[in-house]
RNA sequence: GCGGGGAUGGCCCAGUGGUACGGCGGCAGCCUGCUAAGCUGUUUCUCGAAAUGAGAGCAUGGGUUCAAAUCCCAUUCCCCGCGCCA
């Protein structure tokens, strides 16, 4: 949510900033004109309140002196009549006025790139050596900022699919069969990499001081809304039938809920926290793309992080978020690139966000394997995550990354790994797998 | 799931119908020849330019009443016991 005196003081920030992102600023004329209602009626209910009070106190005065009260009593109950009616319409105001200000987006920061389309967003740099079908040479090096750290490959190397298949490590088939499409089994070597990478992210993320953690898998519909955009996010998620449960989207969700309604001390910021999940997610909207395959599912797991910090550190520890997940990718040596997302496809609560896009060879395609966001205080605002300062309470800043997201790695990996006869395991999590290639059926 | 007990400000705790007591901690100031002790104020949210201005707030939502932390109903969560259970 955003700040509401900001709001009321400094409204060309929002106009602009709602236009950068393709938002309709009537939600803005809107809200104004439900607040001016608001306010207005509530210093009239405020008056009445406050002669209310002041005729309770006599008639406990007179009571006690044994004094008739009942012309007190009926002016009262005049006054309550009054009271009940206007409480009923300024409620009515505020849920229309509450339910506006939450689709407000964030205001951006001044370093995102201003688009209105998929493509603007900015590219920042490139690292690692890719394996590039010589077909895709041109989009890569448009993509990589002209880099000339790629091997050319003559051959299409194998897609994803074909190697699950190939080496017998998932059945999608039966998974189709039981939960439909975008579910799968996964099996053999590639389900102990896939525990491998777990492990090896809670390891860095420890390292890195970052307390690990299991959330809840499910949270209610107070804590999901204050963790996201809601109205828009509603689609895309998975509710409990008879509870008031939701399946979580991401680790981000529990682990930003985790605080609210909390004042921390200042010398208890930053708190990281990491959360190893599975991720739900209905990808409504997403028919026709990535159908075949694990890399866009309906269950995936992810290991996310995610900070609380003051407002003045949160650029910082935005560096620090982007940076260790750029050096998971370095460590495990998959090519990648990093871009700077535009206004345009910007999520509302983010003020600003970098993509990191791992290197596809088969497809041919840097495609999204992290998101960092720093959402300043929108999301804590909604969540209500406050810390105590000498010139009194504020709101915390919240940032989170992706660490690892299993399955989009594990694709990565068995496509930039795979080698004639067999999926080399990168180095780095042979200790964590006890095997160094995939082979076949073990 | 059943029975019993509970939820009050950052924390602890009092409060059986008349508008939330006290303590701790935090912050600000005062005093004191000094890492102590003491004193005063302050501590949530909203409206308001501000007030020594007002309203709200006692887990949540309803109800009774002129008036509810207090009485009634429902819900949530926590504790104890029983049952069930990986």
């Amino acid at each position: 949510m955003i700040d509401i005196k900001l709001l009321r003081s400094d409204k060309k920030i929002f106009y602009a900033s709602c236009r950068a992102r393709g938002f309709d600023t009537k939600i803005l004329d809107k809200f104004f004109e439900l607040d001016e209602k608001w306010r207005e009626n509530l210093k009239v209910l405020n008056n009445l309140k406050h002669d209310k009070n002041n005729i309770t106190m006599e008639i406990a005065k007179k009571m006690k002196n044994n004094e008739n009260i009942n012309d007190l009593k009926n002016s009262v109950e005049a006054i309550n009549d009054n009271i009940n009616k206007l409480s009923i319409e300024q409620k009515n105001i505020e849920e229309e006025r509450n339910k506006i200000i939450r689709l407000i987006p964030n205001l951006l920061d001044k370093n995102v790139p201003i688009c209105s389309g998929d493509e603007n967003s900015q590219f920042i740099r490139y690292y690692g050596k890719a394996r590039v079908y010589n077909e895709d040479l041109d989009y890569f090096k448009k993509n990589s900022g002209n880099s000339d750290n790629y091997e050319i490959l003559d051959e299409k190397p194998e897609g994803h699919l074909d190697l699950l298949n190939k080496y017998n490590l998932a059945d999608i088939e039966r998974a189709g069969k039981i939960a439909g499409s975008r579910f799968y089994f996964l099996k053999n070597r590639l389900f102990k990499l896939e525990l491998a990478l777990i492990n090896y992210a809670v390891d860095f993320l420890s390292q890195r001081n970052f307390t690990v953690m299991e959330p809840p898998f499910m949270i209610n519909y107070s804590s999901m809304s204050g963790a996201t955009d809601i109205e828009t996010f509603k689609e895309s998620l998975y509710k409990i039938e008879g509870d008031d449960l939701y399946l979580i989207a991401t680790a981000e969700h529990p682990l930003a809920s985790m605080l609210s309604n909390e004042i921390l001390n200042e010398d208890e910021l930053p708190i990281r926290v990491s959360g190893v999940s599975p991720c739900f997610r209905r990808e409504a909207g997403a028919h026709g793309k990535d159908t075949k395959g694990i890399f866009r599912v309906h269950q995936f797991n992810k290991i996310e992080q995610f900070i609380f910090c003051k407002p003045e550190d949160s650029w910082d520890f935005f560096d620090e978020l982007v940076k260790n997940s750029e050096d998971i990718y370095k460590s495990l040596e998959i090519p990648y690139r990093i871009v700077n997302i535009c206004s345009g496809e910007l999520g509302s609560l983010a003020a600003k966000k970098y993509d990191i896009e791992a290197w596809y060879p088969s497809q041919g395609k840097f495609r999204e394997i992290v998101s960092a966001s720093n959402d300043t205080d929108y999301q804590a605002r909604s969540l209500n995550i406050k810390y105590r300062t000498k010139d009194g309470n504020k709101f915390v800043n919240t940032l989170n990354s992706t660490a690892i997201a299993t399955e989009r790695i594990l694709v990565a990996i068995l496509e930039n790994y795979q080698r004639d006869n067999y999926i080399k395991i990168p180095d780095v999590l042979i200790p964590y797998t006890g095997f160094d290639r995939i082979v076949g059926d073990d």
